[in-house]
DNA sequence: TTGCGTGCAAAGGTTTTGCATGGCA
DNA sequence: TGCCATGCAAAACCTTTGCACGCAA
């Protein structure tokens, strides 16, 4: 959709803050609301539109991941940490479609998915951008 | 995140005209937008919020599969088969990040995820509303 | 100095909501 | 008749865009 090269060519002072609040929030789901309220808490607000386009160019650089859990939920984002870049360590998403509950799930067996989609469909699976939908074990046995 | 039993109570016009067009594009991703337009193609315009709050209810019945593919970009809905309903048969979503292209895998072996998931992660997947991110064969090729 | 980044405001588009009216049971 | 469904308009919401200014290189 977007193969426009978008790294990053200044280094602001913006980008500085959002980088390391960002960093500081490892496995955490961020909105741009979010972002815009840190930055408004430091004592610097920060414009809504600065925050939506360099998190844009961080997902193109790679370095932030982007989820769209539901609808009308503003997107999340989640930064990339070194480990997640590996084989080894990557991040599985569920979402409980009940009690809207996000888990993290770090298996190596879901990486065989991936396998199988590549091997028997060509299709080259993002596993982190990718979100299973359905019921967490608590609403399950409700 | 919603557990009110919305189950259709009345049979009415709107409803009825929406099923028929709704079970008549299966497979097929349809939009609110593309609902309103065949109501006005029809020559009996219908109101948008009457198209959201059956949709809706329509979700919540079954009948209907609802999913976010893109930020910004409307909801679509896919009307459940009967066919969809069995073990056999289970439709899975292929979204390529890249080119937009949405493909459908008919794949028995993906359901072993499911029993994966729910075996060692008490996660009950729900198929027919995850949608798989990543690359198609032509365009990972390219 | 060059041109990217920022900020503000406004627009864009989808979806939701309030309220009065209409229609099913 | 009672209650749900509908329709219109307006609101809400997140996100994008236009344009002038500021700042990094």
């Amino acid at each position: 959709m977007k193969n426009t090269e978008n790294g990053a060519k200044y280094r602001t002072k913006q980008r500085e803050i959002m980088m390391r609040y960002l960093e500081g929030k490892p496995g955490v789901h961020v909105t741009a609301g979010d972002v815009c309220e840190y930055f408004k808490e430091q004592g610097a607000p920060i414009g809504q539109s600065t925050v939506y386009r360099q998190m844009e160019k961080l997902v193109d650089e790679g370095l932030l991941n982007k989820y769209i859990l539901d609808a009308n939920s503003p997107a999340c984002f989640e930064y990339v940490s070194r480990d997640s870049h590996g084989t080894e360590g990557v991040c599985f998403h569920c979402k409980c479609e009940k009690c809207g509950k996000l888990i993290h799930l770090h298996c190596d067996e879901l990486k065989e998915i991936a396998n199988h989609l590549k091997g028997d469909h060509g299709f080259v699976l993002d596993p982190l951008r990718t979100v299973f939908y359905g019921m967490c074990e608590e609403c399950a046995n409700a």
